[in-house]
Parts: structure tokens; C-alpha cells; sequence
DNA sequence: AGCAGATTTCGCAAAATTGCGAAAGTTGGA
DNA sequence: TCCAACTTTCGCAATTTTGCGAAATCTGCT
């Protein structure tokens, strides 16, 4: 990569995209970022919880919370997940969190 | 599985394991969520932006911040991260948050 | 219909995160 | 060494999330 004068030039797809888009207009990403999909994540710890045959309560307990909390974290309008929440959950399921940054668009592919 | 009288009994190792530790002591649970590795989070951030050849300033205009805010993203002992954050950071990238509960201990492989 | 268990919703206080600017500290090159 | 760009740190206000309990709903079952 040579570097720019200006500013590192690009031969980038996406990259340009971005530019045309997003430059300069940090609402936009905000939007984007609140637009997508939060529903997946209350979903998964839905159906962790189920898959794991607990009501809210019993996952409340072992988080050391209430159901309440529970409940909104399952709520698909809910955009409020922290990560140290998700992970607090995870350990009560004896899982671990795991966070990747993927190309947008692209959807990652299991062995 | 069979629906249990008092409580579905298990023959899960981990799920064994998880009642000798945790069960009724949800500050260990906290405490563990805590423990482990915000470290890469932030690591992650710090490499995704330098891949993409930003300076924090360039990235934090994008993502419509500042540069304290992305330094301290960035900084290994940080644990506050945010999912909402972390979609603006992904979306600035163009890229997209992956969220996954795995098994503790296991790493997920690739395809 | 009536009941018990489960989930959702409401409201508010407490705690945590983000926003932001200024100052201090680093790094690399001229 | 000096300079310019970059990163980190500090403090505090604003916003957001969590904590929690009570009441309202919903579900499945008898």
C-alpha cells in the first residue's frame, strides 16, 4: 500500500462504496449500526435458555439477576445488550462469547 | 431428554461441573465474565482499524465519536464495551458484528 | 372456569457507558 | 533537537443499561 498524500487512494470495492455512503455522515452509520438486526442476539439467548430446558427465572438466577432483566434481554426490540452481559449468560450456560468482525454481507461458514 | 420431576437431571459433564462451581454463587459467575479476555475486543478493534489504515481520529470521524472514545476501546483492561458500539465500529469498517455462544472452552473453527 | 407457573411490562434508582474537549505523552521523520 | 501526527489520560455531563419488585398477561392443564 504506497502512502497517499492525501490519503491512502484505494482500488477497494467496498472501500468506495463506504466512501460514497458514509463519509462525513456519521448518522448514517449510527442508523445502520441500531437497524441491525439486535433481534438475532435475543433470540440466541432465548434459545440457549430453552435449549438448556431453563425458564427465565432459573437463568436469572444463575446470572444473579431477575426475570425481568431476563425478559428484556430476550425482547427483539431490545438494542441494550452489553457485552459483559452477554457474557455473564454465556458463563451460566457454560459457554463462552465469542465476537467476530466479519465482511458485511458475507456470512461466516462453520467446519 | 427426559423432563425431570424436580429438575432435568443431566448427564452433561460441563453441566456438572457448572453446578459444583456456580450453582447459588452468581458473584462467580460475574466475576468470570469479567475475567475473561475483554482483552481481545479491544484488540480486535485496534487491528481491524490499523488493517483498514485508519488513525483513530479517522476512525472515530466515521464512526461519529472521538478519539478518547476510540482509545479507550482500544485499551486491553477496558471491559464497558457495548454491542451498540461495537456495530458502529463494524458498520464504519464495513463490516458486520458476529455474535456466537460457543462451548466453553472450544474454539470455532473456520470453514 | 380456575390454578400454578412463566413471561412481559412498568417505574424508578443505581451503576455503567458514551460524548467531548483539553492536556499530556509517544512516535517517527526532517 | 524540533516538529507534526498520533495516542493516551483526565474530568465531568449526558445518555443508557442494569437492578429490582410489583402487577398484569399469557399458557397449559385439570
Amino acid at each position: 500500500m504506497k502512502k497517499g498524500t492525501r490519503r491512502t487512494p484505494t482500488t477497494d470495492a467496498v472501500e468506495i462504496i463506504r466512501r460514497r455512503y458514509y463519509e462525513g455522515r456519521p448518522e448514517r452509520i449510527v442508523g445502520l449500526a441500531e437497524a441491525e438486526a439486535n433481534d438475532t442476539v435475543a433470540r440466541k439467548i432465548c434459545k440457549l435458555r430453552k435449549r438448556a430446558g431453563l425458564t427465565q427465572q432459573q437463568l436469572a438466577k444463575r446470572v444473579g439477576t431477575t426475570t425481568s432483566v431476563i425478559s428484556r434481554l430476550e425482547d427483539a426490540d431490545y438494542e441494550g445488550h452489553s457485552l459483559a452481559m452477554l457474557r455473564r449468560i454465556a458463563s451460566a450456560l457454560n459457554k463462552r462469547v465469542e465476537l467476530r468482525f466479519v465482511s458485511a454481507g458475507r456470512t461466516t461458514k462453520l467446519a
